[in-house]
DNA sequence: AAGGACTGCAACCGCAGGTGA
DNA sequence: TTCACCTGCGGTTGCAGTCCT
């Protein structure tokens, strides 16, 4: 994406002033990057105004806090940060700033990406609303006990107990809240019962760096082990991990509950359900 | 090979809340 | 109290890259 923005067009000029609109040049960045780090991140529209720059300091700010701020992190959202987005959402829905503050190095607007593009694709197969109770459902029995089982295997037995049946959540049962981490530190436990640090960059060096991780592997993987989104572009008939079929034969939301709760039955035979 | 459809994501927009004069 | 300005948030859009037919 890098390249999308190196490769496209200068900036448009707004008609009617002298502000630029679009894509940031590298100069742009470099200036912005330079002024910050003298003058700090506050204050935008006086940055936007002192540094030359014509962009508004709206611009500014999101090209610093979505792109150049130092310690945010970019490529594929990890297992562990997938169920903290789920988790953290189903808590306080579309609260993308405070969910990000969970998520050290991840932004708001990646995280919002991240649902709109990959979580709300799911609903839409699923033919129901993001915010209906069968995708509630599906999301909370399925995908969530996927994630955990995802999670579990790729952690050392030695180091990271078995995640069991606590943090698949009764419905109706509140879930409990984690605490923000301190920046540079990705808290990770689903459970929440041995809590514990880990320092971001050991995450990112074992999860971030495989690319099949992601949720459509998790999605899929099971099933086609394509390690290609079998849901949003193949996978006709064929049942994916979400319990629907795709395509022309998709089904119904009444037959994805059925199929859900079907589903549920083997799921509980792993994860006990309070 | 070509072109249409789809995907992912950076960036913009509008609005609300906070703050200070 | 009111107004103007600034900041932050969530929703939306535009477009390059990728995939599919």
């Amino acid at each position: 994406m890098e390249d999308y923005e190196r490769n496209s067009n200068s900036p448009t000029h707004d008609e009617d002033s002298d502000i630029r609109k679009g894509p940031w040049t590298e100069e742009e960045d470099a200036v912005l990057v330079n002024f910050v780090s003298i003058h700090g991140d506050a204050r935008w529209n006086h940055i936007a105004r002192s540094s030359g720059l014509k962009r508004t300091g709206k611009s500014c700010r999101l090209r610093w806090l979505n792109y150049l701020r130092p310690d945010v992190r970019r490529g594929n959202i990890t297992l562990e940060e997938q169920f903290m987005i789920l988790k953290l959402h189903s808590l306080w829905g579309n609260r993308w700033s405070k969910i990000a503050q969970y998520l050290p190095g991840r932004t708001d607007n990646e995280i919002k990406n991240y649902w709109r593009t990959r979580v709300q694709k799911q609903a839409k197969h699923l033919r129901c609303d993001v915010n209906s109770n069968l995708f509630k459902e599906t999301m909370r029995n399925v995908w969530m006990p996927r994630l955990v089982e995802r999670i579990n295997a790729q952690s050392s037995p030695a180091t990271c107990e078995k995640v069991e049946s606590t943090m698949i959540t009764d419905p109706g049962q509140p879930i409990d809240v984690p605490s923000p981490v301190e920046p540079g530190y990705v808290q990770f436990d689903p459970n929440h019962h041995n809590q514990q640090l880990v320092p971001a960059s050991a995450l990112s060096a074992t999860s971030s760096n495989s690319p099949a991780e992601t949720l459509s592997d998790v999605q899929g993987g099971a099933v086609n082990g394509s390690g290609y989104d079998p849901v949003g572009q193949t996978g006709f008939g064929e049942f994916n991990d979400w319990g629907c079929v795709g395509g022309d034969n998709m089904w119904t939301s009444e037959e994805s509950l059925w199929f859900l709760q079907d589903q549920f039955c083997h799921e509980t035979t792993s994860y006990s359900y309070n």
